[in-house]
RNA sequence: GCCCCCAUAGCUCAACGGAUAGAGCAUCUGUCUUCUAAACAGAAUAUAGAGGUUCGAUUCCUCUUGGGGGUACCA
């Protein structure tokens, strides 16, 4: 690697000229092109022998030797910058990239490391919204880069389908549904069950009473009544293929499912041990509680005086049961922020129970989203569900299609509007700073235009254009000449190029995909630039014509290996 | 009340403590007989306020102001 190689002849210099040491040689890319490829500034180490930034700069450069890499030194203040010999640089990259494929950019950073991410966890009382698919994507995204970084990656979802908000559609359906289906209503099974849901919320304002009603419900719930039961697992049935779909229609998949119904009880073993041993103590109304031994956090009841479990108690429960089952190094939770207080509190149980593995529990969090007309509340109606938007970016899809292509088939603008509205939408969710709020914009979400995820697409489908007019007798892995290379947009694409590994290995390791959305804008940018100033069939040399097939060839596979991790598919046409 | 997060262009977002704060939308002006104009080029506009740390702060610290979230024997 060339960077690499930078490094090691600036920390050999430093080790001979100052006797130091320095672990952190840290290279920039100078803010224009023209200043050098790559910069060292001096600032720290010049602190470290007090010297002053420019004469450090001055001197370290006069030590450093010109060879076939490094073509050219130059001295900016306290900034060495560095030219490096381009050919050399193309060849390396581009080689690479087309002998890895889909793998260019993959690293080992987790060998041998088991990660559990679990994501989504929806109620099974409503279908999925906006907020869900925050954290869908992120979930989704998230388990492609670890598993791009070499962990084993374990994604899982727990289903809250036990509790008030599940008795409180299943009253409202026992009262009012008439036995109605989803089939006969020709509705998708979580819709139909989220309109008792709904109902129920209107229904309650006029009629107190129902509230004890539902909880009068889910205590038979509890005692397993067998018409209760019959009745839950009719609309939970319902409502979990409706979430399913959905997952379906994102292309999202789970490898281990949690289902809160089978696990609520989990937990209380633990804590009724717990107190055996003295690490929580029992309340005189025989409630469960323990002393979170901080100020900020508290007291926590762990089980209700009845001693029945409350949500942490299967939380609790769960979080063993991971461990227990998969041996993890870590257990993450993508869980939005107004959860973060929970979620310490948590881990802080975890800690003061003594499980070894309390530490190795990680707390994902993102903001919330946000709709212009305010929060989004399900029991108000005031949501976009992700189905809904789907369809509604399909069509402008296909209207988009259909004005460039009126002679496509069915299925081929099925299958393409499909990829393109979900390329929109999960462009436009995931790159986003994880805290951030996301303020949804309807307009923005269904745009194509600018940064968009069908920008991405076309530029992809660009390329591929390009590729299969080309129709060239060598092999595009077998190329070797890349001199011809000397346009400054060709530079800027190497660079970028380049760049990907370290990009996609960063944002593994900090959890942010946006910081991968945001460099495939960037190179997406800079194809498009080149694109317009540079004609690849038309080049004026076999040379030129060549190496830059090689070159586009390569920004495709990166685009597509960026895209896959973001779950986004890529089109060869559009 | 207490705790946490956020504040960058008219709008939505970027920017390892480093060189001239970048994009996109919207507005205005250009570019399709030439590899797909879902594109490209150009114009214009920004770090909430006050202190501090630092050679250097949009970035770190404190306060102020303005938004959001949390503070259950709910899930």
């Amino acid at each position: 690697m060339l960077k690499q190689y930078l490094i090691n002849q600036i920390k050999q210099v430093i080790k001979q000229e100052y006797h130091l040491l320095s672990r952190e040689v840290i290279l920039t890319n100078p803010p224009d092109a023209q200043l050098g490829d790559w910069s060292f500034a001096c600032f720290s180490l010049a602190k470290k022998i007090k010297q002053s930034p420019d004469k450090v700069a001055q001197h370290l450069s006069e030590q450093l030797q010109i060879d076939k890499i490094i073509t050219k030194i130059v001295v900016v203040g306290p900034y060495i910058n560095f030219f490096v010999n381009k050919t050399v640089w193309f060849k390396y990259t581009l080689r690479l990239i087309q002998q890895k494929g889909k793998d260019y950019g993959r690293n080992q950073q987790g060998l041998g490391k088991r990660v559990m991410v679990e994501f989504s966890s929806p109620n099974t009382n409503k279908p999925q919204h906006l907020g869900h698919l925050r954290n869908d994507l992120i979930g989704d995204a998230l388990s492609n880069l670890l598993t791009f970084s070499g962990y084993q990656v374990i994604r899982s979802n727990l289903i809250n389908d036990r509790g008030i908000h599940i008795a409180k559609a299943m009253l409202a359906y026992q009262k009012w549904g008439e036995n109605k289906t989803p089939t006969s209503e020709k509705m998708k099974g979580d819709y139909f069950v989220g309109d008792y849901y709904r109902l129920f919320g209107k229904k309650v304002k006029e009629n107190p009473h129902l509230l004890d009603e539902a909880q009068d419900l889910l205590k038979k719930w509890e005692r397993r009544d067998n018409q209760t039961i019959a009745l839950w697992q009719k609309l939970n049935d319902w409502a979990l293929n409706g979430l399913i779909a959905t997952y379906q229609e994102l292309g999202i998949k789970f490898d281990r499912w949690y289902f809160e119904s089978e696990i609520y009880q989990s937990g209380k073993k633990i804590i009724l041990q717990a107190l055996k041993k003295g690490l929580c103590y029992q309340q005189a109304d025989g409630a469960i509680e323990i002393d979170l031994g901080d100020e900020k956090l508290g007291k926590k009841v762990l089980l209700r005086a009845d001693h029945t479990s409350i949500y942490i108690t299967q939380d609790i429960g769960l979080a063993k049961l991971k461990f227990d089952q998969y041996n993890l190094d870590k257990s993450i939770y993508v869980v939005g922020s107004e959860q973060i207080y929970y979620l310490q509190v948590l881990f802080k149980i975890l800690k003061l129970l003594s499980f070894p593995w309390a530490e190795q529990c990680y707390h994902l969090t993102y903001g919330m989203v946000n709709l212009p007309s305010g929060k989004m509340k399900s029991r108000e109606g005031n949501v976009v569900e992700i189905d809904t938007l789907i369809q509604e970016l399909k069509q402008l899809a296909q209207a988009e299609i259909l004005s460039r292509e009126p002679n496509i088939s069915g299925e081929e603008l099925n299958k393409r509007s499909k990829k393109i509205a979900l390329g929109a939408l999960k462009f436009y969710v995931l790159k986003f700073t994880l805290s951030q709020e996301v303020n949804f914009k309807p307009k923005e979400s269904i745009s194509f235009e600018g940064n968009t995820g069908p920008y991405l697409q076309y530029t992809y489908a660009r390329i591929q254009g390009i590729l299969n007019k080309a129709k060239t007798d060598e092999p595009l892995d077998l190329v070797d000449d890349f001199s011809a290379l000397k346009e400054e947009t060709e530079i800027q694409l190497l660079k970028l190029l380049s760049q990907f590994p370290e990009v996609v290995k960063q944002a593994g390791e900090e959890y942010n995909p946006a910081q991968l959305a945001n460099y495939l804008l960037c190179l997406t940018q800079s194809f498009n630039k080149f694109y317009h100033q540079c004609s690849v069939l038309q080049a004026s040399t076999k040379q030129i014509r060549q190496a830059r097939l090689v070159l586009i060839s390569s920004v495709a596979i990166v685009l597509e290996n960026g895209l896959h991790l973001l779950g986004i598919k890529p089109l060869d046409q559009m």
